[in-house]
DNA sequence: AACAATGGTTGACGGTGTCAACAATGGTGG
DNA sequence: CCACCATTGTTGACACCGTCAACCATTGTT
């Protein structure tokens, strides 16, 4: 019979890579182990060295993936020709991914990954994402009629940027059970958190707060 | 002679938590190994066993350690009487923590600690930490004559925490090297953020953004 | 003096990444 | 056709890791 070609050997280079993917999916970065890989392929455990120099290479391969997709999702975030509820969008596509995809948010930015400088393709993904954001915010200051330097976006950005993950990350971590917190706050902390960002921004009213208590009447 | 009892053997325990961190400070918390920290003592491999129950015991006592000195730098900020500068005081305290020890917020913060709930003791400091947010927050409520709940303390405790460990993520992240940014805006990072944060919580009134160049006059 | 507890040592087992040598396979030049 | 060679995969070793088990030395108590 011939062979159709959709089995292991047709191409290890990329079963290693689905098989790493999974194997992070269900366990997390740091049980990453090539021999692992290997072993579930069944193959030899130095078979995935044939394709990738170290185990750092095939980390670097899973991760640029995964920054692509990242870049993907914030792409899709619907565009309209409101500039400020587009970059609201965009916070929300941001946190969404990070919650809907918590390892592979986590395998990004969790700081274990390969030396960026020794992977550059690797975070070819995060320079697109990042450009994504330049120009929401760009958009942002046009809308407002301000002709803005590179300088002044970049700031911008960076500051967008910083919150988005700092929620996220907090929303991550296993920090928040231990400590003592309402628990209706707790909930709260993405809604809260982005519509502060979006003060920060002047693209949400500042409402005098009434504070805690449901409003009254309906 | 009398033994004066400062040796290794004197307190094996203390011996190993310093090493311990002495590698970690060296070459970050992957590298750590409890043989390596026997061989530098001087002893077995199988002596710091017994003093802890395995390697993630001996690194949740180094994580409780940088917790703790982590929440007392925040105490150790200056305290006045005006609840909004010494707001800021402790956002830049908890900035100039993390930006000076890199390696033991990383150790905090970085995601790789060892299960919280099968520690609780290493959060101690956290908590203690995350207390002194709160009272700082509850300050700037009382400030502006409102009492708030605790839901509402906490809500924007929680949002502070998370744009603080955004900013402070972002420094840190080898990401910012493989982007095209503006030189002047990331060294900015840290003040533009802490000033929109700021904003956000109505502490700093909002200027209209002259954006980018010098203001023009002294 | 017998005993038990404490702290340290030695040795093993299975796990890891990676280097080195070998084998099978298939395509190409003579 | 056959010899050659590059590609790919295998086997085996080495050094490292965490951890379990057994053993020994010291110390203090009954």
């Amino acid at each position: 019979m011939t062979w159709t070609g959709n089995d292991v050997h047709s191409d290890l280079r990329e079963a290693c890579v689905a098989e790493a993917t999974a194997i992070i999916a269900e366990a997390g970065v740091e049980a990453l182990s090539l021999r692992e890989v290997a072993r579930r392929l069944g193959v030899s455990h130095q078979a995935p060295y044939r394709h990738f120099e170290s185990r750092d290479h095939v980390l670097a391969e899973v991760v640029r993936r995964a920054f692509a997709r990242f870049a993907s999702a914030l792409e899709r975030a619907p565009r309209t020709d409101n500039a400020r509820s587009d970059a609201l969008t965009m916070g929300m596509a941001y946190v969404g991914f990070a919650l809907s995809h918590p390892l592979e948010y986590r395998l990004i930015f969790g700081g274990a990954l390969p030396t960026p400088t020794a992977h550059p393709e690797m975070m070819n993904g995060a320079r697109q994402a990042f450009a994504i954001l330049q120009r929401t915010i760009e958009r942002l200051f046009d809308a407002r009629g301000l002709t803005a330097a590179k300088a002044d976006v970049d700031r911008e950005s960076l500051f967008v940027w910083s919150s988005l993950h700092g929620i996220v990350s907090l929303m991550r971590s296993d920090a928040l059970d231990t400590l003592d917190l309402d628990e209706q706050a707790r909930q709260q902390l993405v809604a809260h958190s982005l519509r502060k960002v979006g003060i920060a921004l002047g693209i949400v009213p500042i409402e005098e707060e009434g504070l805690s208590g449901p409003e009254p009447g309906a």
